[in-house]
DNA sequence: CGCGTCATTGAGAGCGCTCCCTTTTCGAAT
DNA sequence: ATTCGAAAAGGGAGCGCTCTCAATGACGCG
């Protein structure tokens, strides 16, 4: 372990002293240095070099009562899930953002309830400025336990009044998957079947809706259920495989499931394209473009979800300070939707 | 956005009042409670229920100097990178080790030297207890920036000399590789193939190594270069495969690496393992279960690093503050190399 | 030339908590 | 009973910072 440097860490008050000024005048410089004249500035700055002063975090959110910090709370009971690219993407957005206003990303992993009740009581202890809660599942208590802290959802909450006020940034599932179904059918396909996702998410079911946009009297017997995962994936495809032998074309409700599927496809014998068409949704690179044949898929940009995410909890946490002030003129950022776009590879 | 709840929330002074008692009882209380007579500590504990008192850890932080909070850096520049579960893994296991604790995760992602030096300020300043890092590279100048934190890395990091008391957390790479060739050997393979991983981790050098210790009089030409994807598996695949088409087994440095070289293979009309055995690194799942043919590859615990790596983390962190008191009688930590074990699947 | 006005700067009061130190309490020992 | 001493509880300083408000000085105008 690296050593700890033991020597105490400059204050403001240490600073002030070596640039000759009032600790009142290092803050004002510290803190964007405005009414303060040019000569004074330059030599607070000169201090603040010298001795490598760094406010103390800790110190100013004590008064000001903000942590420049927002939690990610990422919700998945499941392991396996955990090996989908999905969060690191959406985090990779959400950091990029967060980044760029100087604000800390604290990570919060929960599986059971355990940690559900420990979350909460985190987020409601007011150490961050605001959450971004991923992967809610239809029955989880987590929202209730968010008292009082800005919260952005990524995909649609599945409380069944839809608003709320949550706000939530999701992709238009049903859009796309409506999209992809409509594909097929051009392709001339007929009996389309679609393996679901995990129906107590919210993403899974809008999906399912999408499919049955387009295939308004489907047979019941050409939907099976899967979870988002390869395993689900091939299960349900040999379900349909048994139930209907004569499918010809398949909707996955996303990559991973689509990937399953067409190992059990292949399997069985079939060719994917030829006999089976396949698409999936999310195009989640490398799986779709190395997939064998590559996967026609339903894209949605996932890094630039967790990114607006991200912009839309700042700039909801911008209007609260300011709206004391302004008189609340800022409407509250409200929920974004972002389009799909269906990318044709070899697989349908 | 929920709303935001503006009635102040309780100090620490306010159930004091209402237990009738004084502050200094009620901190004793929540910090443990020792020293305080049964009859009080249940007033206060009530107090604290009724009120619903949540500490401020702010204020907490200023007076004792600890934050409970760790910072997690992972410096890939890499964005493809990102798409392996690797991280995911290691995190989840970093996690729950830190929850184990009451410790926060504070998730540093970044790309670029911009953000190098943006971390480094932040690990500086004393934000956090400690730090976790990843990912170095060789060249990586972050260790430079750390001072005074507690640090510890994920994989062995690459200055030369090994030590300079850098605790790290890492599997057996070299150990792994040489189990993964002598098995190779053991089917009777005779020209056998490596495709390492980005060279410039240790990582890679590592296998490398390892399996250079097995090949003692390899052929350069059967060594490729891959960076520990798919696309570079699949690349390097291709020049040993024009370089030595005679060779009849791959070691490669990842699953993923595998996952390409084996794509490669099959449009190459090579069967595995028939023609050309292929042995992966790391069991990352589900890639090497689904894959086709199921990948025989070398198994390490991703998850038990992360949590590892936190432990002993936290471990030094306790040192640190025991060490005045008793004399730093507890030795610091120091670095783990975990065991791995080979998964013999269908591809060798 | 004096006074009002505005822009700068400084002084000081806390933010909520921990921890040192003093005061009180209580039980045991004389 | 009285004293003593340890244990328990309270008082108060102060962590490093921001922010309000007062003091200071520069400047323009009557």
């Amino acid at each position: 372990m690296s050593e700890q440097s033991t020597e105490p860490r400059p204050t403001l008050e240490a600073v002030a002293a070596r640039a000759g000024v009032s600790r009142a005048t290092v803050s004002r410089v510290v803190n964007g240095g405005d009414g303060v004249r040019e000569p004074l500035v330059e030599r607070v700055r000169q201090a603040v070099e010298e001795l490598g002063y760094v406010p103390n975090q800790a110190a100013r959110s004590l008064v000001t009562r903000r942590h420049d910090a927002v939690a990610v709370v990422i919700a998945e009971p499941e392991t396996k899930v955990f090996a989908d690219p999905f969060f690191a993407l959406q985090l990779r957005g959400i950091s990029k953002e967060l980044t760029a206003h100087d604000s800390q990303l604290v990570l919060l992993l929960t599986e059971g309830r355990a940690d559900h009740a420990r979350v909460g009581r985190y987020l409601a202890g007011g150490h961050v400025d605001g959450a971004l809660v991923f992967s809610l599942h239809l029955d989880d208590p987590l929202p209730g336990l968010i008292h009082g802290v800005p919260t952005v959802y990524g995909g649609r909450p599945g409380w069944i009044d839809g608003s709320r006020g949550a706000v939530y940034v999701d992709c238009d599932n049903r859009g796309g998957a409506r999209e992809a179904v409509r594909h097929l059918v051009g392709l001339g396909r007929r009996n389309i079947a679609h393996i679901t996702g995990a129906l107590d998410q919210t993403s899974a079911v809008d999906r399912l809706d999408g499919f049955r946009d387009v295939m308004v009297d489907a047979d019941p017997k050409l939907i099976a259920e899967g979870d988002f995962t390869p395993g689900g994936g091939e299960r349900a495809m040999r379900e349909l495989l048994d139930r209907c032998p004569d499918l010809d074309a398949v909707f996955a409700a996303n990559d991973l499931t689509a990937v399953g599927a067409m190992r059990v496809l292949r399997e069985r014998g079939r060719r994917v394209p030829e006999d089976v068409a396949v698409v999936g949704f999310d195009d989640m690179l490398p799986f779709t473009e190395q997939a064998d044949p590559p996967l026609t898929t339903v894209r949605q940009d996932i890094e630039e979800m967790g990114r607006l995410m991200a912009r839309l909890l700042l700039r909801g946490l911008d209007r609260t300070s300011s709206a004391s002030a302004s008189g609340g003129l800022a409407g509250a950022p409200s929920s974004v939707v972002l389009p799909t776009t269906l990318v044709r590879r070899a697989s349908a």
